[in-house]
DNA sequence: CGGGTGTTTGAATAATGTCAAACCGAGTGG
DNA sequence: CCACTCGGTTTGACATTATTCAAACACCCG
């Protein structure tokens, strides 16, 4: 097997140890009371790359904290385009939506290998009518959500591409960099191919690769064999806001 | 004053007789529980176009709920660029962020007279834990706003200028003619200026202007004078969908 | 009448998409 | 070990789409 990105999906023993039950909806309930997670959750799993969560149209029976590895959120057009939504990393809460049993609107694609830890989607309301606590992060997540879409639509609406892609690669390397402990230099392993950069941000593949040997050439970032490295994080901050 | 925009700002006479009751979080409260709102309600306000509910960066006391009128949700870039979030109609809840105390990351402006109900915002979780249906039934609205979000997000990363536009469009009339409960053709009055619908599009405004030219010329639908007119739907339809 | 805001149009230019071909490295089967 | 395929990257030439700048126009309102 080996560590294919940077690291192999692990799953952690029991919710005591779980590395990312700080940035999820488990957050809302003290240590005392992780038995009840552990009842209710269904299991721990392990998928390989490019499999899938769910699909678009799907009304899946469950719904996942991203334990390890890449997922993508994406929809599809009519016309065979991609939109790719986010790029979740672990910490995730996947596959919500409020009316349970609605086909999901967007598919979450695998594209490293993952490891999640899955929960029934019929009774999940009704854990949260007996653990209210349970609802209130939940809608702290979502509304979390909600903005980060807004930052997304306002990237993609409001900025050209050059800029456009270093706010875009900025983000996923900040919010890396703050949610595990890491210092800012250090390079990020993420599977991200030049074609879902574009299908991200609406932008052509080709095109892409020739924003990012701008951004090379410029000593700004690199991104190569799924490594991406922040060469001048203040330049490239100064560039995304528009200099 | 008159009917500037179709309809002069109205102010119900309790919660019993609002008439965007259902559409928001309110919906949660059984008739016999209203006057737990009325009693948390700050009061009701009349707000003229152009001024703002709360801008980027402040830290309002207070959330609403849009009882008529329209107003604009958008950021702003260093660059001066201007993203359109959404464009809110009647039933939309405004201001709501999970952290009671963290600034705004958007602004709030009405484009037509509006009329809002206002509530207080520090107390505001309170309420939430007192009426667990509240909470619910706001998760449901947040999460709506995260579909809607992905979809305007899909619009503008995915579509071309004319189908981009056709979709805003499409989109804005589906919303009104089944929230209210209006046939599909009639004409409907709403104060966007092109320059809005470039900024929620991230389109040019000039260029928003041929776009609609064509549309217009290709009996599609009609924009002028702020009152919106769908000529051919289903051709509307299959434009955005790309044929 | 005069100013302000929003619309409309043209011409030139810039940004991005499309098509096509070559390349590259990792895996696979002979 | 080689030939081969496959997914992804890279580059060039060219077409399309969208922006920019500038000017004129239309309309509403005081």
């Amino acid at each position: 097997m080996g560590t294919i990105n940077g690291e192999a999906p692990r799953i952690p023993e029991g919710c005591r140890r779980c590395a990312i039950r700080e940035m999820t909806v488990c957050s809302a309930m003290v240590s005392s009371q992780l038995d009840v997670l552990e009842k209710f959750k269904t299991c721990d799993r392990i998928l390989p790359a490019r499999s899938h969560l769910y699909r678009a149209g799907e009304r899946p029976g469950e719904i996942y904290n991203l334990l390890s590895g890449w997922v993508t959120l994406y929809r599809i057009l009519e016309s065979g385009k991609r939109q790719v939504l986010q790029i979740a990393s672990p910490g995730a809460f996947l596959g919500y939506q409020a009316r349970v049993d609605a086909p999901m609107q967007h598919g979450a694609e695998c594209i490293s290998d993952v490891a999640v830890c899955v929960f029934p989607r019929r009774t999940f309301p009704s854990l949260l009518e007996q653990h209210p606590s349970l609802g209130r992060r939940l809608l702290e997540l979502i509304a979390d959500d909600v903005v980060r879409g807004q930052d997304q639509l306002t990237n993609v609406g409001a900025r050209f591409g050059l800029e456009r892609v270093a706010y875009f690669l900025l983000q996923i390397h900040l919010h890396q960099a703050n949610s595990r402990n890491t210092p800012p230099e250090q390079p990020l392993d993420i599977p991200l191919t030049q074609e879902m950069i574009g299908d991200a941000l609406g932008i052509t593949a080709v095109h892409i690769n020739r924003l990012l040997r701008h951004l090379r050439e410029r000593q700004l970032v690199s991104l190569r064999k799924g490594t991406l490295r922040m060469l001048n994080i203040d330049g490239l901050q100064r560039l995304a806001e528009g200099s």
